[in-house]
DNA sequence: TGCGCTTTTGACAATCATTGTCATTATCGA
DNA sequence: TCGATAATGACAATGATTGTCAAAAGCGCA
C-alpha cells in the first residue's frame, strides 16, 4: 500500500544474480544465468532469477533486449540510456550513444502530441570478425 | 533448392489475410486476424494465418512489431522503411519517417566495422486523446 | 482441358519461455 | 531477539508460436 517504501530486501540470491551479471560479458537469457548460478554452486530457483531480473530491469540496473529469436536477454550495462549494436552472428555487443536519436524521438512524439515518451532501438549487423570469416 | 523460384502460390487463404490487413487500421495480432477472418466467414486455420503473416513479413508487405506485452503485431504499412509511434493506452499508431535515424544507425555500425546492418525502433507514448482523458 | 507434381492447408500436438501459486523461509526494523 | 512481511522456490499453468503430416488445392505442361 505504501508505494514509497519499496521495501527491497537484500537477499543472497539477489546478490548472486547481480554478481553473475557483473562478471559476464554480453547478453544472457534468464535460463543462461540460472545455469551459470547452478554451476557456481549457488542454489537459486529459476523463478527467482526471472523475478530478480525483472526487478533489476525496473530499476534500470540491467538492460533487457528482446531479439527476434525469442528469449529475453539481460545485461549489466552502463547506467545511462543507450542503445546496442549487436552482431547477429557471434552476439558481440557494442554500446552506442545517440543523443540525436533521443531528441529525434522526443521531437517526433511531441509533433503528434504524444507525452510520456519512451523508445526502444537495436541495431543488428555482422561484426568485422564474422564478416571476415564469412 | 532453387532460391530464385520462390514458387509462391496464390491461395484464397492468402488473399483473405491480405484483405483483412488491408481493411483494418492499426496493429493486430495473428490471433486477432484469425478471429476477424472467422467472423467474415472465411475458413482459415490459425496455423495458416501465422505462416501467411510470416511470409508477408518476409517480403516486406506487412510490418511486425513485438511490443513488451508479448504477442507479435502485424500491420499493412506503407512500403518504405519507417518507424512507429504507438500510444500505449489506445494503440493508435502513427508512421514516422526518420532519415536521420537511418543514417545514424548506418554510421554507428560503420564506425565499428559492422556490415549488413538493419535496425528496429519503436516509440511509445500516450496520445493526446488518452492523455486528456487521463 | 486434364494430369500429376508440389506447395499449401489445417487440425492437433508439442514446445518452451514466462508467470502464477502458496507454503516455507529469511530479512529487517524495533 | 522477535515478529511482521517480503522473498524464495518447486511445481503447475498459461499461452503464443512452431512442428507434423495426411488431405486438398494450385500451377505448369502436354
Amino acid at each position: 500500500m505504501n508505494p514509497e517504501s519499496s521495501a527491497q530486501r537484500n537477499t543472497k540470491q539477489r546478490s548472486a544474480v547481480r554478481d553473475v551479471l557483473g562478471e559476464t560479458e554480453g547478453f544472457h537469457s534468464a535460463q543462461d544465468l540460472h545455469a551459470m548460478l547452478r554451476d557456481r554452486g549457488e542454489r537459486v530457483g529459476l523463478t527467482t532469477v526471472y523475478r530478480t531480473l525483472q526487478g533489476l530491469a525496473d530499476t534500470g540496473e540491467v538492460d533487457v533486449m528482446r531479439p527476434p529469436g525469442g528469449e529475453h536477454l539481460y545485461r549489466r550495462c552502463s547506467q545511462g540510456h543507450h542503445h546496442h549494436l549487436v552482431c547477429r552472428s557471434c552476439g558481440r555487443t557494442v554500446e552506442v550513444l545517440g543523443p540525436a536519436v533521443e531528441s529525434w524521438a522526443e521531437k517526433m512524439a511531441g509533433q503528434h502530441g504524444f507525452v510520456d515518451v519512451s523508445h526502444t532501438m537495436e541495431i543488428f549487423g555482422t561484426c568485422p570478425e564474422c564478416a571476415g570469416k564469412g
